[in-house]
DNA sequence: TTAGGGTTAG
């Protein structure tokens, strides 16, 4: 007769403790329960659990209550990965386990293992199982798909369905397999296995189940094929506002933003509630479209819907209004959020160092832990990029070098990426190429661009030379490189150079970005070019300007025509850059916004040098509040400053 | 009485 027996030591979360219950380890992901429920059953805590094992033992406990408690116990918040090897070693004493009738328990126990990412023993439970039905199948596919065993979960998707008769994939197959192993970006073969996997779930008519859909579209959208999303979407065909919520996420990752906030319309129009999951989304493609009257208008509507306390709401909330440009309302939202975690303080120090605040980031950080919350490698990683957004070089390598002995973090690609980066734009670029030379990863070509950029800050003509010649091989298509090159060898008034890196592109068909910069008022979005004079009121922005242009330059402002790049006269040079986009966008908003008001402006490249010198005095003569987002931080001028000290 | 889908920071 068949005895499944515990393992010999509890879990792999053992620990000197003597009360089982004590011994969780603070950090512990490869314990952690995979997914916890939301919306529907709801967790247990911790210590309501301890007592309910006490009674448990203490009485004459059934089957059917450990079954009851282990999945409690799967589910419990925090986590409590001890309490399975102990439930299940009870279990076999009591001779629970020992029977040919013992599916229901021994699959409990086996959901409780696969929850807690230990895929090896819950094979056990499943090799000494005298029968097994599809809930055990689902639950172990399920473990090694969220262990991250695609290949395991794979081949035991291929006995199932040898299996027999009774026994066969179900709308509970799909999505365990489609959550642990087709949602890895740019992996052909994820994709050929996402592909193969949807025509199994079309073969098994499973294309309408609602659960079998939203895995698909999710699972789709993480590949970044929106338009397979799309047709699972389709597919299905229902009102289940989890398919919903995961098509309209799902254009977020792929960055079709207008596309989640048609469908959340399109979800209110047919009375569908919108849960928290939609809420988070939605202010994700605000915040990233800098749509701050759209993103309070779904603000209010989440408060009617009772989703205000959620904690990823408030977190999704918080870098909404931080993107766009209002760090204040960014700052309440975070304060009125009594379930801050890491993510909130995650969000919190880097909207602090997007806008120049890397003192109230560091204080952040110092109240991050004194509140008990362990900084992760985004923490640190924020914290790092709030020093470099700053210019504190020395205040970054101190965080940096101690990373690993004071924060037990080591440091991953993209620290070492901030770090270098640093380096460079502060004009250490010896010391940035050093740091690449000694790092343990081969730099991409986006981090060499970042030298080149400083390069071209710096005009370090030489390094920029060899870096950009390096690029010119890797990324032939990139503009950004040509343009950066192309600006060292103007600002050093090498026009030959510049000529030839001009032609290079022509002769390659690399085309820039066109610059252009928007504001919002009201609901209107008004975007404006360089020199474009296709606005309505084109006429009286292009006078306002020009007035605008005269009053600073009374004030002090000299135009720095070293931003006009072409070998043209010097007036000509002067009128260039008078027009450029973010310069219309301020003389716009100046011109129909109140006076004195706050300003906010969005531009899709990086600010320009000598726009960044005019906003300080249009901030000046003007009394507004400006706040400008490119596309690298944002920049908040006030009477005649910035925030970010002129160092960006 | 055991299994499942969708959020937030970089």
């Amino acid at each position: 007769m068949p005895l499944v027996l515990p393992p010999p030591t509890p879990c792999a979360a053992s620990s000197a403790s003597r009360d089982p219950l004590d011994a969780v380890p603070r950090r512990g992901p490869s314990l952690a329960p995979s997914r916890h429920r939301h919306g529907g059953a709801t967790t247990t805590s911790r210590s309501s659990l301890s007592a309910a094992v006490r009674g448990l033992l203490a009485d004459d406990p059934t089957p059917r209550a450990f079954s009851a408690l282990l999945k409690a116990a799967s589910s419990a918040s925090p986590p409590c990965p001890s309490l399975g090897p102990q439930l299940h070693a009870q279990a076999v004493l009591r001779g629970f386990l020992g029977g040919e009738d013992n599916t229901i328990l021994a699959t409990a126990v086996l959901s409780f293992y696969a929850s807690c990412r230990e895929p090896d023993l819950a094979r056990k439970m499943f090799d000494g199982m005298p029968r097994r039905n599809a809930v055990t199948w689902n639950a172990l596919i399920n473990g090694y798909a969220q262990a991250g065993r695609r290949e395991d979960a794979i081949v035991l998707f291929r006995d199932m369905k040898r299996e027999g008769s009774d026994i066969a994939p179900d709308r509970y197959t799909f999505p365990a397999l489609l959550s642990g192993i087709g949602r890895e970006r740019g992996s052909g073969c994820t994709q050929e296995l996402g592909g193969a996997l949807h025509a199994h779930v079309i073969k098994a008519g499973l294309e309408k189940d609602p659960f079998v859909g939203a895995s698909l579209v999710s699972t789709y959208a993480a590949r970044g094929t929106l338009e397979d999303a799309k047709v699972a979407f389709h597919q299905v065909g229902s009102l289940d506002p989890i398919v919903w919520s995961s098509m309209i996420s799902a254009c977020v990752n792929c960055e079709e933003e207008e596309g989640a906030l048609l469908l959340f319309f399109n979800m209110l129009c047919q009375d569908i509630k919108p849960t928290q999951f939609v809420y988070s989304s939605v202010f994700s493609a605000c915040g990233r479209m800098s749509l701050l009257e759209m993103g309070k208008q779904v603000h209010a509507h989440s408060l009617k819907n009772s989703t205000e306390k959620d904690a990823a709401v408030l977190n999704a909330l918080l870098t909404m209004y931080s993107d766009c440009g209002c760090i204040k309302d960014a700052q309440k939202v975070f304060s009125s959020n009594d379930n801050t975690n890491v993510i909130s303080y995650n969000s919190m120090i880097s909207a602090l160092g997007q806008h120049g605040y890397p003192k109230e980031a560091v204080e952040h950080f110092r109240q991050m832990k004194l509140a008990g919350l362990m900084p992760d490698e985004v923490t640190l990683l924020n914290l790092l990029s709030a020093f470099n957004h700053a210019g504190l070089v020395h205040e970054g390598l101190q965080i940096f070098n101690s990373m690993v002995d004071i924060e037990g973090i080591k440091p991953m690609y993209q620290h070492y990426a901030c770090i270098v980066d640093m380096l460079a734009r502060s004009g250490e670029i010896g010391e940035a190429m050093k740091t690449i030379n000694g790092m343990p990863f081969e730099a991409e070509a986006p981090l060499w661009r970042s030298i080149l950029g400083a390069c071209s800050k710096h005009r370090d003509i030489e390094t920029g030379k060899h870096i950009a010649e390096m690029l010119f091989e890797t990324e032939p298509y990139e503009a950004t490189n040509y343009i950066l090159l192309g600006n060292i060898c103007a600002r050093l008034g090498r026009w030959k150079e510049a000529e030839k890196v001009r032609n290079l592109m022509d002769e390659r068909g690399v085309y820039k970005d066109d610059a252009f910069s928007w504001i919002q008022m009201g609901q209107r979005t008004h975007r404006f070019g360089v020199d474009d004079r296709s606005h309505p009121i084109s006429r009286e922005i292009y006078r306002n300007l020009d007035s605008l242009i005269s009053t600073i330059k009374v004030a002090g402002y000299v135009p720095d025509i070293s931003f006009a790049a072409h070998n043209i006269q010097r007036d000509r040079k002067e009128e260039s850059l008078y027009y450029h986009c973010e310069k219309l966008a301020f003389a716009f908003g100046d011109l129909v916004a109140p006076s004195r008001g706050t300003l906010r402006i969005m531009k899709n490249l990086r600010v320009c040098g000598d726009c960044h010198c005019a906003y300080k005095y249009f901030s000046l003569v003007t009394g507004r509040e400006i706040i400008l987002r490119d596309n690298q931080r944002f920049h908040h001028f006030n009477r005649g400053s910035c925030s970010c000290g002129d160092y960006w």
